[in-house]
DNA sequence: CTAAGTGCAAAAGATTTGCAAATGG
DNA sequence: CCATTTGCAAATCTTTTGCACTTAG
């Protein structure tokens, strides 16, 4: 029988399975395809763009990984783990995650448990509207 | 005496105007230069694409618009009004505006406000970090 | 005159795709 | 064999910039 039905896939991609063990191993909040590639270059993994990008690509498909979007024009990606927010340094560009969902939380709460002084907040919520429900 | 500083620029730009006045007579939210520039063609005012993204530049870096990002890879912009977020349809992409501040409010209670139903959200808190603070 | 505004073209930065070669099952 | 993976190059797409020309003050 089989152990994992998402991981039993046509052929074996040391691509992805580098990408993938590296996301796992440094969950950092955001890796770009750049830092990945990087990533894999030190290992002595050669790997091109377009390979660490479909990779990303194809783990984000099957729910493995997850984008984030910190607004800088660049998508990142990190291990899908349990739902939680991000805070960013507006000074350094440094990324902690915010643990649980940000719509039930408050300020304060959260800058007494990131450290961060919350200066501003981006979001966007995602949902059906009235007209599609409807449809 | 000067009724407004922030108006008293050196020379007029009736690309600019055009563009400040349309989006403050229709406040979508969530114009695209290519929106823009499509808004400004129907109206017979030619206007180069860099015109209108430098128009809005202007206006954002004066405080009149602000970016607002969907995630889609185009920035998008909006009149500045009183703080507020937004949701958008994952079917149609309508974006609704949720008035006031995400960070104090519950999902519920925002899905019986916009008649949206919600399913995902996305955000990123920006604020200092500790390093930073410290430094 | 002088500086700001504009159009045109092209650069820049990131994402995405086409295609042929390599390769595992 | 055959379908997947990969590298390479190039197409896309959006944002941004350089530059010469126009124009208002």
């Amino acid at each position: 029988m089989r152990i994992c039905y998402l991981l039993d896939v046509a052929r074996p991609s040391h691509v992805r399975n580098a990408v993938r063990m590296r996301m796992a191993g440094d969950p950092r909040h955001g890796w770009s395809v750049d830092d990945l590639k990087a990533e894999l270059d030190a290992s002595d993994i050669r790997a091109d763009y377009s390979s660490v990008f479909r990779a990303l690509v194809w783990l984000e498909t099957r729910g493995f990984v997850q984008s984030v979007d910190l607004g800088d024009g660049k998508t990142r990606f990190e291990s899908r783990r349990e739902h939680h927010e991000h805070v960013q340094c507006e000074r350094c560009g440094s990324v902690t995650e915010v643990p649980g969902c940000l719509v039930e939380r408050s300020a304060a709460e959260i800058e007494s448990e990131t450290g961060y002084r919350l200066t501003t907040h981006r979001l966007v919520l995602t949902g059906v509207c009235p007209a599609c429900a409807a449809a």
